[in-house]
RNA sequence: GCCCCCAUAGCUCAGUGGAUAGAGCGCCGGCCUCCGGAGCCGGGUGCGCAGGUUCGAGUCCUGCUGGGGGUACCA
């Protein structure tokens, strides 16, 4: 008895096809939006009347009386109702035990939904923080995304390879160079966090830009510098960046973030990944070099007529990939990297394990140890976890694997573009940001200064659970759930303002409700020894019928949510899990008080259910369930 | 200008074309001889505007208004 839903759905798929209907219409089965008709409704009937040229409610009729013949598992009764609903009210001694059964039988389990198999391996980028500066909540907000995305992932069973993406010769660490060598900054103190020091460096240094157009001249010296490999100024680069990517690392795993590899962007230099994929460009001509016009002296890859990239605009009449300098732009460097992703380009990385239980690094030099059988890269499907904002580079990326001949592989790329995270203009205010210019919104900006630090908010919400927590590693845990629940609930196209005060919530919709929940079921069953469950359910109380087809829902909402690549409904999942259990855990007795010892082994086993389904939907959203807070 | 995203309750947000659109917060009022109350229960004439498609539209299409973003030899 896998799920209920699936086997009402293929029972009236059944049904209608010996009615005649045609294939392809499959048939929407949902909750019952009113109980009193049944557990399980669909509205297939109304669909189907168009095609079979009857009446909604006569197509309805039969196909109940098609399942009625049938006889499904666990139902006690078809329905029909209102213009044509099918309903199937489910018979509770049985489902019930069925259910629980399902749901224990999932504790430990990796894989929760299968995935239509032979896929391959999926990579999956995020988080890609230039390495010049402080995490921000905005590069709090792609990580937790990308991390839930690839958790999701694997929940189906694919094979899944995160990548961090380190560009570390890009203008934003030159523009730290700079600054480091030309402010007169004094030297960070011990309780001056390297990351945040050079997040001052960096707004200052673009201050000046405006005033010393000079300074202008040096970053782009110093970008050629870092481009060519020149020392010192390389070195100085990748120490520098060395260290931030410490403290991103470190900063993400406050948060359960981890990498499998990190591919650094000078790799793909020194490596002469880039050199490689300009000669695969230049030789099918797809590159042009322009004399004259604005473009002189660039490398470009223009937009040929009537084949332009969808939507882009008019006036993109070509994307520069080397500029008159003779610098590539990051541009030209990805399409290198997803030749890479994608095992097409015919090179690879060095290899290096940075710490023991850390992620592997690339490297230019050889040495340490390789990538393992397997290998990285070698993707069948990429999903890149980057902000809507880079679209359409992210497009031209595309575009180049498509132009190169690689069609599967550019239908394979899925740029997973989700929105910013901005201030509301009064927050905006309380950090000292000139808002006289009127705009209903801030994005965070770490050049500009409008900035609510990564580590800030995760140290401020440990702050405020501290008091309740029974240590601190329990108040830790609380705060990361707080966090990722708080970026992980909204849909990826909605803007997050940011507030503090709901983002460091402790009741209602947030990660401590979910938490509270889990450690409430824990505390019940440590309260109640096992009893063996029967194998008939006693009667059941509304909520708890609730309740039943919650858990029964995991594996439906987890494949959803996989599919469609939205970790928001998976939040929002769990938020329904635990508020269904809550309300059972207010309105039925208490169970260490029950006497009769199968009503007593049957709502146990419901509460371990519980436990079970909302700890697999936590770790899912990259919270660790806590036993007792 | 052109392209993309958004507009749902006082606020912040959910809502695979299906029945009477839901949460959280805030506000008011209830419920604890505890299974850990960070909870539960009650209190609500809300889908920006105008057309269209459909048996059926918050959801799809067109236009409009308002907001955000993109349109770099930044990423």
């Amino acid at each position: 008895m896998p799920d209920l839903e699936a086997d009402f759905a293929a029972a009236l798929r059944r049904a209608a096809s010996a009615l005649g209907a045609r294939e392809g219409v499959e048939p929407a089965v949902e909750p019952s939006g009113q109980p009193e008709a049944g557990d399980l409704s669909s509205p297939v009937a109304l669909r189907l009347a168009r095609d079979l040229r009857r009446p909604p409610r006569v197509i309805a009729e039969a196909l109940a009386d098609g399942l009625r013949t049938e006889g499904l598992a666990h139902v006690a009764e078809v329905t029909v109702t209102g213009p044509g609903y099918v309903n199937v009210r489910l018979d509770d001694a049985t489902y019930a035990p069925a259910v629980i059964t399902e749901a224990l039988a999932r504790e430990g389990q990796t894989v929760l939904a299968q995935e239509p198999a032979g896929r391959g391996k999926v990579v999956v980028e995020h988080t890609a923080t230039n390495p010049n500066k402080a995490a921000h909540v905005g590069h709090l907000r792609n990580a937790c995304i990308g991390d839930t995305v690839a958790r999701l992932l694997r929940a189906r069973g694919a094979v899944v390879e995160v990548q961090n993406y380190i560009d570390d010769t890009g203008v934003q660490v030159a523009d730290v160079l700079v600054g480091l060598r030309r402010l007169d900054f004094p030297p960070p103190g011990d309780l001056d966090p390297f990351d945040q020091y050079c997040s001052r460096v960096y707004v200052e240094v673009c201050r000046r830009y405006e005033v010393e157009p000079a300074l202008l001249e040096e970053r782009r010296t110093t970008l050629r510098a870092i481009e060519a490999r020149e020392e010192p100024v390389a070195g100085e680069a990748r120490r520098i960046t060395a260290r931030i990517v410490e403290a991103h690392l470190g900063t993400m795993a406050r948060l359960g973030i981890r990498y499998d590899l990190l591919t650094w962007e000078s790799d793909i230099l020194e490596l002469g990944f880039w050199r490689h994929a300009f000669d695969l460009l230049q030789r099918s001509g797809l590159l042009q070099h322009p004399d004259a016009g604005p473009l002189a002296g660039c490398w470009t890859l223009p937009l040929a007529e009537g084949e332009a990239v969808e939507a882009a605009p008019a006036e993109v009449e070509a994307k520069v990939l080397v500029k008159s300098d003779g610098v590539a732009t990051y541009t030209a460097k990805d399409i290198a990297y997803h030749l890479w992703k994608f095992g097409l380009l015919g090179l690879d990385f060095h290899y290096r394990l940075l710490q023991p239980g850390g992620p592997v690094s690339s490297a230019s030099t050889p040495g340490g140890p390789g990538p393992g059988p397997a290998g990285f890269g070698r993707a069948a499907r990429v999903v890149n976890v980057i902000d809507q904002r880079q679209a359409v580079p992210q497009r031209m990326v595309r575009e180049a694997l498509r132009r190169l001949g690689h069609v599967d592989q550019a239908r394979a790329l899925h740029h997973l573009a989700y929105e910013v995270v901005a201030l509301s203009p009064a927050a905006a205010r309380t950090l000292g940001i000139d808002t006289s210019d009127g705009r209903s919104m801030y994005a965070l900006s770490g050049r500009r200064g409008i900035d609510i630090g990564a580590d800030a908010l995760i140290d401020e919400a440990q702050h405020q659970v501290a008091a309740k927590a029974r240590d601190p590693e329990t108040a830790h845990l609380l705060a990361a759930a707080a966090v990722r629940y708080y970026l992980l609930r909204f849909g990826l196209n909605a803007i997050i303002t940011f507030d503090f005060e709901e983002a460091l919530r402790t009741t209602g919709d947030t990660g401590i409700y979910l938490q509270y929940a889990h450690a409430r079921a824990c505390g019940i069953l440590a309260r109640t020894p096992p009893l063996p469950a029967p194998d008939r359910a006693p009667r059941l109380a509304p909520p708890e019928r609730e309740l039943l087809k919650r858990i029964d829902q995991l594996p439906r909402a987890v494949a959803a949510a996989a599919e469609t690549l939205t970790p928001s409904g998976l939040a929002t999942y769990a938020f329904q899990l635990a508020t269904a259990f809550n309300d059972v855990y207010e309105h039925t007795e208490r169970i260490y008080r029950l006497q009769d010892p199968v009503e007593r082994g049957f709502r146990r086993a419901l509460v371990d259910a519980t436990r079970v389904t909302l700890a697999a939907a936590l770790e899912l959203l990259g919270i660790t369930p806590l036993r007792r807070i």
